[in-house]
DNA sequence: AAGTCCCGCAACTAAAAGGTTGCATTTAAA
DNA sequence: TTTAAATGCAACCTTTTAGTTGCGGGACTT
């Protein structure tokens, strides 16, 4: 197994992960989501502050990122969470934080052993 | 102890940071810090595709979301990371991804004890 | 002292984002 | 079979974003 040449953390994948995150509106559908389970359109506009029309739009955003996937159910549409994404977000943060500790113990050695 | 009240992952705070990582020019930005270690906005400009002044437009939107710090050295701006702010993100996802699980796990007892 | 490098500021443009309203359509309920 | 609910589609508006160019000023170099 060669080196991984694409050790890069997934940058041109994760962007637009972050980009679908980076409103506080989806990512309040998220995180809602992600604790009530599924819900219609209607159910998720409740309590929101724009309209339903705004919810829906938010909603094929995070769907276009692949970070929610959804299913009829009679008149309604039924939106839920598709955590494997979010994986691939989390995982670039912790790639960003490894690489960092890694300079700073790089740069104390460095001090130590001279 | 109590049960945590404000279990939801810091919302408010946690969209101008994803938004901030979403885009594709200031992810490439973060994770040249991260690996390079502090630089100037030429140095970091050199490889880009665009201009040193949006460059300079990006890192200030990372310095408004807490993500990047400067300092002055001779006629030269150095930049560096801030990686606490990152950390907030990593958590929120971290949050997400285990709330997700925790609803699959009920569901699943909820089956098998039917 | 002159030239060069690094940077900040300002004005401008094009495109995308977030939101709204109005209306048509499908499905469930009375 | 009406009526009401949940959604989809389309047009439109306003603000933000990402980018550019041009120029001026401070800080090294020679």
């Amino acid at each position: 197994m060669r080196p991984d040449r694409t050790a890069e953390p997934n940058l041109k994948g994760a962007a637009p992960l972050f980009a679908a995150l980076g409103d506080r509106t989806r990512l309040a559908l998220v995180a809602r989501l992600s604790a009530g389970g599924p819900h219609s359109i209607a159910r998720l506009t409740v309590g929101s502050a724009v309209s339903r029309q705004a919810i829906t739009k938010h909603l094929h955003v995070l769907s276009a990122a692949g970070l929610v996937r959804h299913t009829r159910r009679g008149r309604e549409r039924i939106w839920q969470l598709e955590p494997a994404r979010l994986e691939i977000a989390h995982k670039f943060l912790a790639e960003i934080s490894h690489r960092w500790d890694m300079r700073l113990s790089r740069l104390r050695n460095l001090v130590e052993n001279s």
